[in-house]
DNA sequence: ATAGTCTGCAACCAAAAGGTTGTGTGTTTG
DNA sequence: CAAACACACAACCTTTTGGTTGCAGACTAT
């Protein structure tokens, strides 16, 4: 334990502020929700039935790549990603903590009334 | 049951969009994790720390507001802030489900290779 | 071979986000 | 009352974001 501690929690909120912030677009959760699915798909595939365009869509995998929720995986002439579960996790997790800390606080206020 | 089912989910989905787009912000989350501790805190004290201006925080803390993570009350000269948890819970939950669909599409995949 | 797909890259654009400064308004406090 | 404090509102600026179009490259199927 050579870090301060607070230092790491600064890096760890960046991290979940990244990944909250990759997920926090309708249209990338909907895909997130599709490759949840377990089915690897190409590009065009999940362009089918949206109303923005393949390459609108191809960004969006880009970021959701880049905060490692998703990856591609070249297959001939197309490119398949499919869903990468720790990030996701990682996050649930921590929204667990800060609830957990808030019911913490709840209780600590229902015995003070109690007493 | 009179909503044909995909129009809730899309609803839901933006919702949960909206919530997780307000938490996709480093300084959002610091102020959440800060408000999770259950003490009030006005913004004069909120900005305390920051190097950011007051009024940066103000901005931050009505995004959180409009996605129902946090309300304000006005006492007096000074506006306080505190934390409210339902968003949050409701996004964890979310994040479970797309989880446990997860796991559930590993399972099924375990089972096949062992058949 | 060659036409049809699927993708990547780049330029470009409008709108939104993050931040600052300045000014005005209500609230304590001396 | 006057000074100091805490805030709201507004204008403004820069960077990021979400989206488009156009074009070139890689792969497939006939």
């Amino acid at each position: 334990m050579s870090r301060s501690g607070s230092d790491t929690s600064a890096a760890k909120r960046r991290h979940h502020a990244a990944v909250c912030a990759a997920l926090g677009d309708e249209t990338r959760l909907s895909l997130v929700t599709t490759l949840s699915g377990g089915e690897p798909r190409s590009i065009a595939q999940l362009t089918g039935g949206s109303k923005i365009t393949r390459q609108a869509i191809t960004k969006h995998l880009r970021v959701l790549e880049s905060a490692g929720i998703v990856h591609s995986v070249r297959a001939g002439r197309e490119s398949l990603f499919e869903f990468d579960p720790q990030p996701m996790n990682e996050l649930q997790e921590y929204l667990g903590r800060v609830s957990a800390q808030w019911d913490q606080v709840l209780s600590r206020l229902k015995s003070l009334v109690e007493s």
